[in-house]
DNA sequence: AGTTTCGGCGCC
DNA sequence: AAAGGGCGCCGAAACT
């Protein structure tokens, strides 16, 4: 009995597993074991292990050092499928599932997060739902069962088992660790702010900065308080509405420089300082916590010491272990080959199924322009942008690629008007709020202003609400960024099975960005497998297509000296 | 006193 | 020149 198992952790702390037919139901008995990881090791014929939640099951197979080829994560697969269904804020425990199958009473889902974020994490799912395993099985069988009524069942199968390899991936991730030198790290803060003072005050550049910028005033001013610095300017004569960076920039004042000298050191002190090493870093690693799927759009999240957003001075820290490497390998223009692939535009296909640089090619072709406008232009009209030079070469944007533009254009209006959008393989946008739905809530979303306006209005830019607009731009955006997420799935996916029969270990992954940790004699073998895997996942993601993915890659030793 | 929101900025 | 999509994180401010 070989393929698909499913496997469920009974309460008594052993573990029920059962062999799987090709309908997705049971093949064989029930069998219960004492050990899970046992069980699992004991079954390496085993491809695919159908599970509730890979966070609750497999940090516990990795601590005991056996890794699965490949898992379906039923839980995660409801989240997409009631997406696509257009049933946003169902409770998508398998629990709530199996009560919509059997016409029970539906449990709401345990709340995502707890209150006290430090003090647990995601990881443990201590409020985790027994079910028995032919109960579980039952939700998966209903659930292959719904994948066929999808627009693209295809796109949806592979949607799912994606995203299931992306758990996958973030759990082992989350076991690795990013190496991470705190000796470089600390002569990196002493370097930038100088030392410490004892109290835990501020450091002495940071220090220094304030005193600079109080006599820049004449008075004593907390560089770090807004609202006293715009005060300050005030009674400088200088309006500000905030002291934000480029609001601040063109001021022209003496404590203007020091300012922002201060808020760049600030920012390092409190997000990424000594508090920060000592709190995330243990034995050589930060240790953040990947989730995968942890936004609406497909793109991961990190919990934990801001692992997405390690400015770049800091990445001086990221230090491969001795004999090892870091390969860093970045999607080259990945926004717009995505939407060239998804629009299917002619120009823009042209453009990118060329591996050289795509916003330069774009700016020979579109406009008298350099390449920054043209990135700002074609990042504009992914965003959305309302005004600007962006803005200003969006039409000669949409003269040159008019279906790519129409692909965003009519995502937004199709957002605009509360109507499902979907990436290319089928995550589906959250529609607005307002009909009893509160997950578009939970994910940031604009919420639902109709009430305030006819319903059967036609779409006119004027005539949008703030809100209306916002969830176009939402929706515009989602197309693209979440289309890219469902092509760094399959990519992660690939590269993580080639890795698997190396030394080699995937140790960081950031929207179009992975790192990969490995011995220097595996390092081509890695250049060469990120290479595969790009154009694999452009394969299987966006089939047909003459738009290629290339990456860059750099083989170093630390981080910073990538790019 | 404890919790939530805001302002600002880091990354893509 | 003006400020748009997705996030997390921190301290301060604003609340209950």
């Amino acid at each position: 009995m070989t393929g698909r198992w499913a496997l469920a952790p009974a309460e008594d702390g052993g573990v029920e597993i059962a062999p799987l037919g090709p309908d997705g139901l049971l093949a064989g008995p029930v069998l219960w074991e004492p050990d899970l990881a046992t069980a699992v090791r004991a079954r390496p014929e085993v491809v695919r292990w159908v599970w509730r939640s890979t966070a609750e099951v497999y940090p516990r197979l990795l601590a005991t050092g056996v890794r699965v080829e490949r898992c379906y994560d039923i839980e995660d697969a409801e989240t997409l499928l009631l997406g696509h269904e257009g049933r946003y804020g169902e409770p998508r425990s398998a629990a709530a599932a199996l009560a919509r199958l059997r016409g029970g009473p539906v449990p709401p889902d345990p709340p995502l997060r707890s209150a006290d974020p430090g003090a647990q994490s995601s990881l443990f799912e201590p409020r985790a739902v027994h079910l028995p395993l032919p109960d579980l099985v039952a939700v998966y069988s209903e659930q292959q069962r719904r994948h066929d009524a999808t627009t693209h069942p295809d796109r949806m199968r592979l949607l799912t088992a994606a995203e299931s390899a992306g758990m996958l991936v973030a759990a082992e991730m989350n076991r690795a660790g990013l190496p991470w030198s705190a000796d470089v790290h600390r002569q990196v803060l002493h370097e930038l702010l100088g030392e410490r003072y004892a109290g835990g005050g501020e450091p002495r550049r940071l220090a220094e900065l304030a005193d600079e910028v109080s006599a820049a005033f004449g008075r004593r001013v907390r560089p770090d308080l807004p609202a006293d610095v715009v005060k300050a300017f005030a009674q400088a004569g200088i309006k500000v509405k905030s002291t934000r960076r480029w609001e601040i920039e063109s001021v022209d004042h003496p404590a203007v420089k020091p300012l922002l000298e201060y808020k760049k050191l600030y920012r390092i002190w409190v997000a990424h300082g000594w508090s920060w090493l000592q709190d995330w870093v243990r034995e050589g690693r930060f240790r953040p916590e990947f989730l995968a799927h942890g936004t609406v759009t497909g793109r991961w999240v990190t919990n934990g010491g801001g692992a997405l957003q390690i400015p770049k001075v800091i990445r001086r820290a990221v230090v491969a272990d001795p004999g090892w490497r870091l390969v860093v390998a970045d999607a080259d223009q990945m926004e717009p080959r995505v939407l060239a692939a998804i629009s299917r535009d002619p120009g823009l296909m042209e453009v990118a199924g060329r591996e050289s640089d795509l916003y330069q090619s774009v700016s020979d072709r579109a406009f008298s322009g350099d390449r920054a406008q043209a990135k700002l232009a074609v990042l504009g009209a992914v965003y959305g942008q309302t005004s600007g030079d962006g803005l200003k070469n969006l039409a000669a944007l949409r003269r040159r690629f008019p279906k790519a533009v129409a692909y965003v254009d009519d995502a937004a209006r199709a957002g605009e008007e509360g109507r499902l959008v979907r990436t290319w393989l089928g995550r589906t946008c959250p529609p607005a709020a307002g009909t009893g739905d509160d997950a578009t809530e939970e994910a940031g979303l604009p919420q639902d202003d109709t009430a305030h306006t006819p319903a059967d209005t036609e779409w006119v830019p004027g005539y949008a609400s703030t809100n209306t607009r916002a969830r176009g731009r939402f929706a515009r955006n989602f197309v693209v960024q979440g289309s890219a997420a469902d092509w760094a799935l399959l990519l992660l996916a690939a590269l993580r099975q080639t890795c698997a029969d190396m030394a080699a270990e995937l140790v960081f992954f950031q929207h179009d960005e992975v790192i990969v940790h490995c011995p220097e004699e595996e390092t081509d073998q890695v250049v060469a497998a990120i290479r595969d895997a790009a154009e694999l996942a452009g394969r299987l993601t966006f089939g047909q297509t003459p738009v290629r993915f290339p990456f860059t890659t750099a083989v170093v030793e630390c981080y910073a000296d990538a790019k």
